[in-house]
DNA sequence: CACAACCATAGAGTATAGTCTATACTTGTA
DNA sequence: TACAAGTATAGACTATACTCTATGGTTGTG
């Protein structure tokens, strides 16, 4: 699939996907059986990392964290134990998060009853 | 308080807590009974703000939704009805900021498995 | 009173994450 | 085949949130 396609399937402008190829997110293919163009080929598993990246920048993931992750969940530049390792560091990290929001989440209700109970 | 004693007690950068000030998130006063200066002054109220600034920050609020938000803690520009209508807001918001690491924690629990079955 | 430490302001610089423009070549369609 | 639509690349531009530098004035201490 060409870059539209992917952009279309995704959702993510063919500009951000080029920014993200050149970040190291993402890897195109070249076919070397045509040789009038140089157009990038995408397959599923691009599809499924952009998801990922998606995913991963809402809940406030930077693009090197998400490199990180990704290089733990596609690539085999890591062993079992490597790769284990940036997972539970992230698990901690989404958990440290979600402690802070309902920390948040207290603080804001408790405001919302002290408003509640002003004269206005 | 000077601006120096307030970024000690925050651990926010004299640079930064101007920063903020410039933004509009915190007003120093100026003490009008001194001539030779322009220093400006902060209570403790500034040291709470700052303090939430950190918080809401540390959980991906922008400094702009910061800034509603403490105009609907501190202001007094909302009447009642709006200041509950910000507090909802970001109260629903961060519902949904929880239930979307709820998500990625079961996606990495789920390839924490894959990989544990790997061999490698 | 010298001099270090502190304060304010303006404006430049940095990092992150895009977003857009210009250019030029390629492909598909009427 | 003309021409719109698609693609790649380089590089400029934007927004957010700082962070730092330069400058010049003020305050406190030995």
């Amino acid at each position: 699939m060409l870059i539209n396609e992917l952009a279309k399937r995704t959702g993510i402008t063919a500009h951000t996907i080029r920014f993200y190829e050149k970040s190291g997110l993402i890897q195109g293919k070249r076919d070397e059986k045509v040789r009038s163009n140089n157009y990038f080929h995408y397959d599923e598993e691009t599809v499924e990392k952009l998801e990922l990246i998606k995913d991963a920048k809402s809940i406030g993931f930077t693009i090197n964290e998400i490199s990180n992750l990704m290089d733990a969940w596609y690539s085999n530049k890591m062993n079992k134990a490597e790769k284990l390792n940036v997972l539970k560091d992230k698990m901690q990290a989404i958990n440290e998060k979600i402690n802070q929001l309902i920390e948040m989440k207290q603080l804001i209700g408790e405001f919302m009853n002290t408003v509640e109970n002003e004269n206005c």
